[in-house]
RNA sequence: CGCGGGGUAGAGCAGUUGGUAGCUCGUCGGGCUCAUAACCCGGAGGUCGUGUGGUUCAAGUCCCACCCCCGCAA
């Protein structure tokens, strides 16, 4: 099977790997431009172009899909299949369905919930105990297309975005692998979306603030679900330090916002009564650390605030 | 040349107007205790990111270059 692969980011590598151990002739990848990120603005491959290099692959990296160009380079690839995998583009139509298989999406999350460009996150901000991974045939709506397999994982309490996104990365190709065999074989039934959707937009800074009067469930779920990135942030002493792993604690009468103990974790008081225990923290300007590690040189005392 | 913070004992930090380093945790030994993550006493452990650089009688502390880490912004 002729494949054009087309993906951006850490998520979709393992699917990558994996058409290429399946044997699979990959043609083409399409991923995005090289952008300027971090310090200095220096200018960043996406981590498919990286592993697609070190695999001799042919690597495009167009700015739109839809000038023309991309489907005259396309055509020239002469895929069966399209497979697009978190690529960060809309696909119009002549892109998605050239291919006589037309275009399979792998998307983060067990459809038709969470559509959408930060699956992962919103399920754990929203405090779900399960998701998953699905396979459809991609038409040109947002994650509106026919499903075609699936595959379930819960959510553990503590787990964090970062962690979710690994299991769920590895589970999609999976989910991929059977994905095409199953379609080489012929025998793959496409399932229209019924039932409850919802949408998970790009996550933004404007998610990052703790508010404490929130009960400490509400707050667990915004640091963990926001863990590793971009992080959920309070002010403490008038700095600000990101928060990266809270658990939950007992029951408090302090007020929103007060640390009602920091001997090894950094208990907070929330607004329902009850604590959030953080154990992995960062101050502006310094590494991450262990709480134990941030209260050995920094002397927080009990009764501050965090803000 | 986007803006900014930082690299000092295993870890996290302090180090004032330049005079060869200190705190907390950990660690090792001893003590107290029914017991302990608690407490007491004592010890080990650092060529202060690199340059065999510059200034100086003298630099962790000032100047220069380079390497690395991090926050913002993208």
């Amino acid at each position: 099977m002729r494949i054009v692969f087309m993906g951006t980011p850490d998520f979709s590598v393992p699917c990558l790997r994996r058409l290429l151990q399946d044997g699979h002739e990959v043609v083409g990848v399409f991923t995005q431009p090289d952008k300027p990120k971090g310090r200095g603005y220096a200018l960043t491959p996406p981590p498919v172009k990286t592993e697609a290099l070190q695999h001799g692959l042919s690597v495009f990296q167009p700015k739109s899909m839809r000038d023309g160009e991309a489907l005259g380079i396309l055509k020239e690839l002469r895929p069966d299949l399209n497979i697009v995998v978190a690529y960060g583009k809309i696909l119009p139509a002549d892109i998605l369905n050239l291919p006589m298989y037309g275009s399979v999406n792998i998307h983060a999350s067990l459809l038709p919930k969470y559509r959408g460009s930060a699956p992962i996150q919103w399920c754990i901000l929203n405090g779900e105990t399960k998701t998953g991974v699905t396979s459809m045939q991609m038409d040109e709506g947002v994650d509106t297309g026919d499903m075609l397999l699936h595959a379930e994982t819960p959510i553990p309490i503590d787990m964090t975005s970062g962690e979710l996104h690994d299991v769920l990365s590895e589970m999609g190709a999976q989910v991929l692998s059977d994905t095409v065999r199953a379609i080489e074989a012929g025998k793959l039934q496409a399932i229209p979306q019924t039932g409850e959707t919802c949408y998970a937009p790009m996550l933004t800074k404007t998610l990052c603030p703790i508010d404490f009067t929130k009960s400490a469930l509400q707050v667990h779920n915004q640091v963990r679900g926001l863990s590793p990135w971009p992080a959920a942030t309070a002010e403490l002493a008038g700095k600000r330090v990101k928060i990266f792993k809270t658990a939950l604690g007992g029951e408090t009468s302090a007020a929103p916002g007060q640390i009602v103990a920091c001997s090894d974790t950094i208990d907070v008081a929330c607004g329902d009564g009850h604590t959030v225990c953080i154990s992995e923290l960062q101050l502006e300007g310094k590494k991450r650390m262990s709480a134990h590690d941030f209260l050995t040189g920094h002397s927080v005392t009990a009764g501050e605030y965090f803000q």
